[in-house]
DNA sequence: CTGAAAGCGCTTACAG
DNA sequence: CTGAAAGCGCTTACAG
């Protein structure tokens, strides 16, 4: 039934230890025995059980992440499934595994993944947030654990970490814009202690200088990210400055509460002012007009990310200790 | 650095084996040895390796998952997610854990299934679909291997399964359009050789004759779940018959594409017709007129197929080999 | 109530 | 090029 090294040893009449070396193709065995031993091994179709050879190499094989407790979100959910992809692709040519765990609130995640380590289950970590003040990372980091973080880090040398060109991002669109004549163009940002506003904040203020135009205080805005902030931010705004002829937004559903408020005050989008939205989410090709967005590679961010920890856990001599993603302008109805 | 179960026992003078029944809590250990045992346990920091303890039990405390190729539609992707976090908080209660893996194309599925299995990772595997001949069951089936299929399967007593009470939310939408005074109520369905569009579709006519309505096959169509084919589908109907007064779907992409024909041909929604969505997708909030739409509770199907699948590993006495969970009928502007 | 020993299924340093 | 032996860190039947 269960078939073992041993019994694949006993009829191919060598020691299991020459399995085992038949197993790795280990250049001390002659091919006739490593013929011999993968005929039998065929024959019977023996797999090698994997979890004592995790014992024996002190080595799991296996990657850990942590579902953050925000996965319920709705908008974080496809950039999520998209990641996990990426991940576990990576992983599956490198004869990797991924153990996915959930946290209830933040502070479960460290339970998380301190279980997931203490067990010795996993070589790694993927931590898929950065927080301000972050005590995952600054776990992982005393216990001088292996582990990547998606996001820019704000000790960016200490770490693996891989994030989207946010810089990048913010240029293409703000350039975009003003290359089809806009002048006056609000930002709808994030809170800007986050990294991932700082950066795109900065990608739209270097892109407006670039091109001669000024930086308006007035023109950016801290939101939440939700339809209803970005209503209201945008009905604000709108009353207090007459002249907007585009609205940046850092999420599809802030630009779509951004759209609403613009319609409610009377303008057409984009004919008076084009709206963009970012993470090219659902929503985006189906509102009415569609709507310009920045798609996010989730894919390659999980490749990445699994990419850079694996190399580190494998070698240790890591030469590039980060990795950035390139994203995608989807151009549509909301833009002129 | 690293604390095993010797190191523990040389230090409570006790042997490893005393050391390994008071972590399982053993009722042959005295109190007193129990107490300082788990103070050295404590003190030292000791976490048991879960490798070795996998090895000696021959069981890896780990249940797998393979995404399924179509993961990558935006339109199952929350499910999946909301899936994947009811099964890992209820594996995370019962001390096991979960395995991921996702497969290119529909036949990569049986690789990582086998490729899990084989390596003896994982004591039991659940999966996301059930397909008309299904390989994957199949295998799972000929090889005695513990698993657990969302959905419902065509021998609904061969194996273990999950699923949502299609019928019965049929039955609800159907039951709210005719009280509300809908007559002439047409039926959007996917596939009708589909084991859920079959379900619905009884929920559906059920309701019909309940209320003593005629079931008219011009009403009942098999639709691809996309927003060009709803369109076309309610387009091509409404210009077929005349005095329909309701639309039921069983997709919100489906729904949003029927709205769109529905408002085309000049009909008003609710007032005129009444359209109804199913998976209640971000999109139902967001749309206009809201959409009423069937809620899924993925977290509980996901809990409740782990934990369909942990009691059949663990006793193998199983009382119930399936379980059918409740969906919740999201009342929203598009039906009057 | 506790311990010594064997075993889970591998790997690998050592010896030949 | 190959094998015997020890070890990875646990568990548990057996003996006391």
């Amino acid at each position: 039934m269960k078939v073992t090294i041993k019994e694949v040893a006993q009829q191919a009449n060598v020691s299991p230890s020459t399995v085992s070396r038949v197993l790795k193709d280990s250049h001390m065995i002659s091919q006739a025995t490593k013929d011999k031993v993968n005929e039998i091994i065929n024959q019977l179709g023996y797999h090698p059980n994997e979890i004592a050879r995790s014992l024996a190499n002190q080595s799991s094989q296996t990657l850990g992440l942590v579902m953050p407790a925000s996965v319920e979100d709705n908008f974080v959910n496809p950039f999520f499934t998209q990641f996990l992809l990426g991940v576990t692709q990576y992983l599956e040519v490198h004869d990797y595994s991924l153990l996915l765990s959930s946290a209830k609130n933040e502070e479960d995640e460290l339970n998380q993944i301190s279980r997931a380590i203490n067990s010795k289950r996993v070589d790694g970590i993927i931590l898929l947030t950065v927080r301000e003040k972050d005590n995952n990372i600054n776990y992982l980091l005393e216990n001088n654990y292996p582990f990547v973080v998606v996001g820019t880090p704000a000790e960016k040398e200490k770490m693996l970490w891989v994030d989207n060109d946010n810089k990048k991002a913010m240029r293409e669109v703000t350039e975009n814009l003003i290359l089809s004549g806009h002048k006056r163009i609000a930002f709808l940002g994030g809170s800007q202690k986050l990294q991932v506003t700082k950066s795109r904040l900065i990608g739209y203020k270097e892109t407006l200088k670039k091109y001669g135009l000024e930086v308006d205080r007035n023109l950016i805005l801290e939101v939440q990210f939700s339809e209803e902030e970005g209503y209201r931010a945008t009905n604000d705004l709108l009353k207090k400055v007459k002249d907007i002829d585009a609205i940046i937004t850092t999420d599809d559903l802030i630009a779509y509460g951004s759209m609403r408020a613009v319609k409610d005050n009377g303008y057409l989008i984009p004919q008076d002012i084009s709206v963009t939205g970012f993470n090219n989410t659902i929503l985006a090709q189906y509102l009415s007009p569609s709507l310009t967005s920045v798609e996010i590679n989730a894919i390659e961010l999980g490749c990445q990310a699994a990419k850079i920890l694996l190399n580190h856990i494998n070698d240790n001599k890591l030469k590039n200790n980060f990795h950035i993603v390139d994203t995608k302008l989807m151009m549509r109805d909301s833009t002129k």
